[in-house]
DNA sequence: TCTACTCTCACGAGGCGTAAGAGTAA
DNA sequence: GTTACTCTTACGCCTCGTGAGAGTAG
């Protein structure tokens, strides 16, 4: 139980567990806009705290808006996204809840295994086209790896 | 140069290269509907024979969708797919050709390396809570391969 | 006043779903 | 003639934002 799992990212430690962060400074640091990040709140994806009408985002929520945007890139919608977080703050004191939560767990790791077999393919008919053009390249005396 | 690296999918070589295929026999085979390979069309990603206004699609039609779906399970828009299955077939005889296509090819294979990372990240967290989800309902007795 | 933030419409692109109406091959 | 397809046209819907305009806190 010693291995950081949750996505408020407690394991590569923040110099200072208890920065507090401001919209704008989220939305440069991760490059996207604030209006991104309040439509993920308006989506019920992440929840700062108020002080008036201002949002002051947590360690925990920098965190998690990075676990979205991980989703995001991975090609997972908001909605999927939302879930896969809820999974990871589910009360795991009952039995039906965690043999839920494993069952879940799995779901979703077979998923991200047959991303990652698309993508190996892909990958791999990139490089083979890589190879091949850079051989062809060289056969014709030109530089390949010019760029 | 033995390996087929084009989305004519000439590799694991179909019995029969001259089959022909309706649309609503690659539909069922890719589980999508006629209306999203009606709509690729209309997007330019497939261009099936006629016959009268019936389409017919070869072997390499098929090969070319799997493609477009697999792209899609990767999380690229139709305009990217469109990019990359361009990419096969743009000329490869000029120098400036080539060396355009390499480059490009590098640049897709650093872009589904960085997701490879995001996808290996989300895995071994998933992974994580298998363990210890299920460690701890063997600690309690409960069977945990349950499901 | 200026800046940085807030809010609420509202519109737009991408990716299809779906219904309408009509033709065609077995 | 019925079944099982096919076609085109076209409107609709959901998702994920972006933009505009207007107000507010310091």
């Amino acid at each position: 139980m010693s291995v950081a799992v949750t996505p408020s990212g407690k394991s590569p430690a923040p110099r200072d567990t208890q920065r507090i962060y401001s919209i704008a400074e989220l939305a440069r640091e991760f490059a996207v806009t604030s209006r991104t990040i309040r439509f993920y709140e308006d989506e019920g994806l992440i929840k700062p705290r108020r002080q008036g009408t201002q949002r002051l985002y947590s360690v925990g929520d920098r965190a998690r808006l990075g676990w979205i945007l991980r989703g995001k890139r991975l090609g997972f919608t908001l909605s999927e996204i939302k879930e896969l977080l809820d999974l990871y703050h589910v009360d795991r004191t009952g039995l039906q809840q965690m043999r839920e939560l494993l069952r879940r767990s799995r779901l979703h790791i077979e998923d991200l295994e047959r991303r990652r077999a698309d993508l190996d393919a892909q990958i791999g008919e990139f490089k083979d086209v890589e190879t091949q053009v850079s051989a062809e390249l060289q056969r014709r005396g030109a530089d390949p790896a010019s760029d």
